[in-house]
DNA sequence: TGGTGTGAATGTCTTCACAGCA
DNA sequence: TGCTGTGAAGACATTCACACCA
């Protein structure tokens, strides 16, 4: 690994990862960097580029090995051992990811669950005991906790995530829509979920601006994407 | 508008959008691009670069009123009229949504949700009644629904996807983990919750690599980003 | 032949810096 | 003086195309 990793060759180190679970599913054992490609935004090259950065894992004339690739994209996104996350805000969203399996498979076991509210506190959701927010430092501490999910109103957001930092908390996934400011040694990433509306909004509205490269298989899929005539 | 937008360009607008409902609850009247671009992942000058390319909203030596701006980037995101969405998979996350505020104020209105399982037919969530998915395309038709918010499991998510698409819909916001195969004319917006935990975990094991702008309000901030001692 | 790894070319986005208006 | 709008420069990311290996 050289020089620096952009923001979204990461997100798609992630969608590599998911395609080729999905292939060693069907017990594929080889395969090429266009068929890792295939039912991912990216192309050939884009996947050949994106895994060479981090090492030599294909071989020319036959392509990557499967198994020994997924081991190896685990351990560059750091989830070949499973973290331990909390979950700070038990309203809606906050309760459904508690109660959503993924994650537990992808390598995030979410150890426990805080709230301020008395009737949520005690409460065991998706197999996950709320506690109250006062116990936070404490569990972190004990259970080398090193991930958050924040779930909290914007207004709780701030404080929530100092709580956090000071516990040492070390990554933050926050969907409160309010901008963060934490120190640089703790990572941030933001779902904001009506943006994500508004840009679907947008996207309907603004047909021409479509970006989306094609999902499926069919090769040869050459269509004139930038559009827009001016005015 | 000219040729094209970017994709992060219209998450910006987003925010920008946010931090000026922000600041008109504070009864500020006018803002320069640099007050925008605080609590933003942005510069003064990429605000203004953002801006102007949807028109010349702003005055030399004023800066923006804030109200109009409002109305305007409702306008480009296409939120200034409601839209009326439907919630397909009422799991945990579909029933968070359901019960989310946000997507109300924000000029998304959900009109129903939908399942297969009968236990949840019939049940009233968040204000929005469950209906069987057969009378999706009936539904859609009657209150000319164009949004959709695809919250069912990964192996079901195509088959719902076409016939939204069947339906009528234009736009769809997908939760599960997998890639659809739609027609040009429908928008799709990804939201991967596992692979927003899997970069947060990447970051963390990877702090130089952050790309963070800061997001209080203190001016001179000009810390040395791109670090990384080649290998 | 089939496929990787990678420099070079291209394309896209962001930042700079400044003319010009209030 | 304060601030926008914008060409030009720079940084960054993607695609091309090909040497080389199995």
């Amino acid at each position: 690994m050289k020089g620096h990793v952009s923001h979204s060759a990461v997100r798609r180190l992630s969608l590599y990862l998911r395609r080729l679970e999905h292939l060693s599913a069907g017990h594929v054992e080889t395969v090429s960097s266009s068929r890792i490609a295939e039912g991912t935004e990216a192309t050939d090259a884009q996947v050949r580029k994106d895994l060479a950065y981090f090492g030599q894992f294909g071989r020319p004339g036959i392509g990557y090995r499967v198994a020994p690739l997924i081991r190896k994209l685990k351990n560059i996104l750091g989830t070949a051992r499973p973290w331990r996350v909390v979950v700070i805000g038990v309203g809606g969203l906050g309760q459904a990811l508690l109660r959503y399996k993924a994650f537990g498979e992808k390598g995030f076991d979410i150890v426990a669950a805080f709230d301020t509210a008395p009737d949520k506190i005690g409460q065991t959701i998706g197999g996950v005991k709320v506690m109250d927010v006062a116990r936070l430092p404490e569990i972190v501490d004990e259970q080398e906790v090193r991930l958050a999910i924040l779930t909290v109103p914007a207004d709780a957001a701030q404080p929530a995530a100092d709580l956090l930092r000071r516990s040492g908390v070390r990554g933050i996934l926050n969907f409160a829509p309010t901008n963060l400011d934490l120190p640089e040694n703790v990572a941030l990433n933001q779902v904001d979920l009506t943006a994500h509306l508004e840009r679907l909004s947008f996207d309907v509205r603004h047909p021409g601006n479509n970006h989306r490269r094609n999902g499926n298989g069919s090769a040869a899929e050459r269509k004139k994407l930038t559009t827009d005539p001016k005015n």
